[in-house]
DNA sequence: CGCATTCTTGCACTCTCTGCAAAGTTGCGC
DNA sequence: GCGCAACTTTGCAGAGAGTGCAAGAATGCG
């Protein structure tokens, strides 16, 4: 998908690319944000981002994706710089999302997804859904990384693998549920206003700790 | 998807509707594992169904609904029955989660289900989301189960809400994975044919000892 | 039997999404 | 600059999902 011949930096066509490719997701994350999801239309997205209706599937594949503003090429990438050796498996999951979740966004990106996000929280069970598509590839990452744990040296692939699967799921649920928190904090409040945009990597790291919290209390 | 031949009490009426259900689901399920998912259109299975394409909307909202035989109605009925005193949490939600599945389900239902499962593994997930659409209803039911729970007494109601959602994610995640494996799991065996269906309650029963394993070894 | 309720069905319609082919752009070597 | 190759945009045609409506059929109950 992506042109190797780059003479020095990216050529037109790769800027223009992004540049459409913006100007739907951001056309399509302030319809929905104005009128709603259902009420949304790719006709309606199409025209305010000045391409045809049949150039946004040149883009995205589904409504949805646009309104997240999704970039597959970019998820792929990340998944293939995965790097080998990890510490803690819990914690390199958490990296392995945070890094496909951050491949595709810019900045002003973000806070119009927040915000749409707060308005349509089932969008992010898609969103979940989509990296669930994933599963089988991020699986056996995973079940490669547990094989170094002395904890699953005991274990079969076959259980490795099941257990990868368990652990992905469980992550995923829990990133799920932070950025559900992420999206609905009021950030309108009457406090210093300078960043008062959460540091991403703040919300893993209380993703994190709230499942530990929540595995201690229960085992 | 209530029991085609259990006619006690009921009407002519009620009778007929949860045979054309049956029957719609039957065929969905069929023309999926003959012609795969995506091959398999709402048309041809209101002509296996002997039924107009309108009358199929009548009975399900959506081709993956018909062809897992969901029936929205007992599982609404399910969640009005839920005990308030649980033991322990965790099994509380398998047993919620249990319930809810178990709500739609005749016998036949199960073994083309679970076929189907195999060929469509996506199914699972879709599943799974639709119970996560249940998220909120079922996250305070188990809120309040935490709040007789020693080992959440000193979180505030917002926090026991977050972990109730967790803890459900997590347990979704757990059968999920869990199911895939029932499905997965080939029984085309040597012996007697008959019930080598593995029993419903095992499955949950392995997931929760998978799920506390797991939760061991990453504490 | 007759009336109210419910179920089925056809029809027309919107919307998502895909394949195809024609026409326009861009990049690059010459 | 020229022209070819690669890429992009777009319109068009069409399948498929899903909904609202209203006419007509089946059912149940008094």
């Amino acid at each position: 998908m992506r042109d190797v011949n780059d003479s020095s930096g990216l050529g037109l066509r790769e800027r223009k690319r992004a540049q459409t490719a913006e100007a739907i997701h951001i056309a399509a994350a302030e319809l929905v944000l104005e009128n709603g999801l259902d009420e949304t239309t790719i006709d309606a997205i199409s025209a305010r981002a000045d391409v045809s209706n049949r150039t946004f599937f040149n883009y995205f594949p589904s409504k949805e994706d646009a309104v997240l503003g999704i970039d597959e090429g970019a998820v792929a990438a990340e998944l293939d710089k995965v790097h080998d050796t990890q510490e803690d498996p819990l914690a390199a999951v958490f990296d392995l999302i945070y890094a496909i979740f951050e491949a595709s966004g810019g900045k002003q990106r973000k806070e119009l997804s927040r915000a749409v996000i707060r308005k349509h929280p089932q969008l992010m069970t898609r969103q979940m859904a989509r990296v669930a598509d994933l599963e089988d590839r991020l699986s056996e990452i995973i079940a490669g990384w547990l094989r170094d744990d002395e904890r699953f040296a005991d274990d079969t692939d076959a259980e490795r693998l099941e257990q990868a699967r368990l652990i992905l799921g469980i992550c995923l649920s829990t990133v799920r549920i932070s950025m559900r928190r992420w999206a609905g904090h009021d950030h309108s409040g009457s406090g210093a206003g300078s960043s008062d945009t959460p540091d991403p990597r703040k919300i893993y790291e209380r993703a994190i700790a709230t499942l530990r919290t929540v595995m201690e209390k229960l085992s």
